[in-house]
DNA sequence: GGCGTGACTTATA
DNA sequence: ATATAAGCCACGC
């Protein structure tokens, strides 16, 4: 039973931000902090990260969408291309600056 | 049940 | 603006 058996959420932290990050609706970027929140905990943004890390669906997760805390892209984010990631954002309609940097005030996607 | 790790966040210099 | 420090939580062994 290890410690934290109060959480509600113990079973499923990862599983909670795969969801989250999966009804991210095209042409929005959200946070790490923001997926986390909406997973249940503010404080998950290393979850969060990690969680995305393990990516067991990259077809499935837009990792892509999702951005920290200043709008700018993970300096590791490279699935199959670093660059790709931001022209994927532009495909998606983001506008996406040579150092990953997007509108947070016009893409950022808010959680309900 | 403990230790190390991590695609974060916030604060300070 | 960048760099460094500490804090936070969950997963894997």
């Amino acid at each position: 039973m290890k410690s934290r058996t109060k959480k509600p959420s113990r079973d499923g932290v990862f599983d909670r931000i795969y969801d989250v990050v999966r009804l991210i609706p095209k042409g929005k970027v959200a946070t790490y902090g923001q997926v986390a929140a909406a997973a249940g905990n503010p404080r998950w943004s290393r979850v969060v990260g990690y969680a995305l890390h393990v990516n067991p669906d990259p077809k499935t997760i837009k990792c892509h969408r999702v951005v920290d805390r200043n709008g700018r892209l993970s300096p590791a984010f490279v699935f199959g291309g670093c660059n790709a990631q931001a022209e994927l954002l532009k495909a998606e309609g983001v506008e996406v600056s040579e150092d990953g940097h997007v509108d947070l005030k016009k893409y950022l996607w808010h959680f309900e």
